[in-house]
RNA sequence: GCCCCGGUAGCUCAGUGGAUAGAGCACUUCUCUCCUAAAGAAGGUGUCGGAGGUUCGAUUCCUCUCCGGGGCACCA
């Protein structure tokens, strides 16, 4: 008996005690003048109520004296059904203790029903699990979305340092919750590979190719001269064409220089366990098509201009945003006969949207935030539906104490440094710990200790000591041959098996809500419950005692919890080694 | 000025309208002849920033307000 099928029981018993109240009794107490259509003539029909499994879902309560498994659908319900919580409660639990598998139920507080599991029914989700292996808690909530998921999407002008570690490790894990939640998702990174951005890094990495002295406005950093000495390696030649032709050593040293340092954000984002399905150019964006044809740009204000969002003024082109809540129309082409930023950011939702994908996600910093509300209106105005369509998550900042500064970036924070100080799972973890909109102070001598206070190391010890019981057993010549789990009746037990039930409501919420932290908060209980249930039970007999069916039985259940651990170490991009 | 996000135990932070608001750390004890003690057990702490409101019930939702962080462009 899983918590679903219990709350799909509680669903069919309510519905039941529905439809026999409304079957039989007083349906004419006055109020609730019901104005639907067809609902004219005779006998009143009492509206009816609808239950679904949602309604009844039950939690795992906080108290063990509150049974295995609690339900609040009695108060929920009570006052639409004109009786009291408790009476109904009563009504409830009295139906659902006769369900195979359920021990017993009863009414506490104000109308709570507590539900006790017989032991058997719950260690079923022993074998369940083991059985389901890398399935288990896979769903198909979000089964026929196409998502498109945009973050990180640094400029690639220099190398990525802390601001963007966060989202890389958020986003990743945000695809991977979705993606576990049965969604298409597709990673996407945006390249601002267009704009004076570029020209500035094109300067900066020509006077290094040459060894002139930098320019002016040029990148800070000793990345810019490394680049700069890459570049001259794979055109010798800069020189002698720069006397030539200084614009056209420009642009080769801004391709040569954007291509070599684009292929390191990759292989960066590789070493992070983050992987992007889509680099989009916004070059493309600009670009004209072979004939001479409109660049997307272009068609994108004639498409906005179609829906009668454009309008112009002082000679600039703008977009009536404020129509879609924005505080403020933008401008899409400047007086000068320039497309802002923004047009290409109309351009490229609108390339989404052709590319077929619903619901588009940008995940971005707060220092974005003034995004939220033009992007909204581009969905808008492109005739999209501003609730679902689109989805913009907004994370605060993270520092992290004790980071060195890296001078070859140029004092900030570099990626590839923190990989190698904390290495990818201890980062990775502590970035999906929290939820996106709490702003994070890490501190970087905790993510490097191994002890209870870094969580990481904590889940991942749990996950090693199954495999360490797993290989013990094999050699004691304990096996899975039997499986009784009337047996597991040990507190610890029915605690560990409790929470290895939850687990796939936990992935569901994460997914619905976009918010992988419930999986790290959910394994650090996991963790506990499994370390507890080790200290208390053991898998292989002491001394000379027989291996015996309970033994063969807690087998399967540390198989369990570590497979649960497992898949959800998965879904945050964190590896789970079978020895610490 | 307007907008967004925070404010929960000494610290770092969880908490999708429910029962006595939780976890880790820090502090004090205890537990390996025993599968990984990198673990477990016990010990106490809260004006959930403040004030109103919504309701059977509010840390959670609404309004106002105080404090902290971030943001406002014909920059990219």
């Amino acid at each position: 008996m899983t918590p679903q099928e219990l709350a799909s029981q509680l669903a069919r018993i309510l519905a039941d005690i529905i439809a026999e109240r409304s079957d039989g009794a007083e349906r004419n107490d006055g109020g609730e003048p019901s104005d639907g259509p067809g609902r004219g003539e005779g006998g009143a029909e009492p509206p009816a109520i609808a239950v679904t499994e949602a309604d009844t879902a039950v939690e795992r309560p906080k108290n063990r004296e509150h049974g295995d498994w609690a339900s609040n659908a009695a108060m929920k319900f009570a006052k639409r059904l004109g009786t009291n919580p408790r009476e109904l409660a009563q009504e409830i639990a009295e139906r659902i203790a006769e369900v195979d598998g359920v021990a017993g139920a009863e009414v506490a507080g104000p109308g709570f029903i507590n539900i006790t599991l017989d032991a058997a029914s719950a260690g079923e989700t022993a074998r369940r699990i083991v059985e389901q292996g890398a399935a288990y808690g896979r769903g198909d909530a979000l089964a026929g979305q196409h998502i498109n998921l945009e973050f990180v999407s640094a400029n690639p002008t220099g190398p990525l340092h802390l601001g963007h570690t966060r989202w890389a490790a958020l986003g990743d894990s945000i695809s991977r919750v979705l993606r576990a939640a049965g969604a298409e998702v597709t990673n996407e990174y945006y390249i601002n590979d267009a704009g004076s951005q570029m020209d500035k890094f094109g300067r900066s990495v020509l006077a290094a190719a040459l060894g002139e002295e930098a320019p002016e406005d040029a990148y800070p950093g000793a990345y810019i001269q490394e680049l700069g000495k890459k570049v001259l390696a794979e055109q010798p030649d800069l020189p002698e064409i720069a006397a030539q032709n200084r614009a056209g050593a420009l642009e080769l040293a801004q391709e040569l220089g954007y291509r070599q340092q684009l292929a390191e954000i990759e292989s960066s984002l590789e070493r992070f366990n983050v992987h992007f399905d889509v680099f989009f150019s916004e070059r493309t964006l600009h670009a004209k098509g072979g004939d001479g044809e409109q660049s997307p740009i272009e068609t994108a204000v004639d498409r906005l201009r179609e829906q009668g969002h454009v309008f112009e003024e002082d000679e600039a082109i703008w977009v009536r945003t404020t129509d879609f809540g924005d505080d403020k129309d933008r401008v899409f082409t400047r007086g000068n006969g320039v497309y802002t930023y923004f047009a290409a950011d109309a351009a490229y939702y609108l390339s989404k949207k052709d590319r077929g994908f619903g619901e588009k996600i940008y995940l971005l910093g707060a220092d974005h935030h003034g995004y939220i509300g033009r992007l909204t209106a581009i969905a808008g105005a492109a005739g999209d539906d501003t609730e679902k369509d689109i989805t913009v998550l907004i994370g605060q900042l993270v520092n992290l104490n004790g980071a060195r500064l890296s001078k070859r970036a140029g004092n900030i924070v570099e990626l590839d440094d923190l990989l190698e100080w904390l290495g990818a799972d201890a980062l990775r973890y502590w970035l999906a710990r929290y939820p996106a909109d709490s702003p994070l102070a890490l501190d970087g001598e905790k993510l490097r200790s191994r002890t209870n206070d870094n969580p990481v190391f904590y889940v991942q010890y749990a996950h090693a000591r199954t495999r360490a019981v797993d290989r013990n057993a094999a050699a004691a010549g304990v096996d899975r041959s039997a499986f009784a789990p009337e047996l597991l009746t040990h507190e610890t037990e029915t605690e560990l098996l409790g929470k290895l039930q939850e687990y796939p409501s936990i992935v569901a919420g994460a997914a619905e809500l976009r918010e992988p932290h419930r999986i790290a908060r959910y394994l650090e209980e996991l963790a506990a419950a499994f370390h507890r249930w080790y200290d208390n039970c053991r898998v292989i007999p002491q001394g000379d005692e027989p291996v015996e069916d309970l033994h063969r039985t807690r087998l399967w259940l540390n198989d369990a919890a570590g497979q649960v651990i497992r898949n959800g170490l998965d879904l945050l991009g964190v590896s789970a080694p079978d020895r610490l």
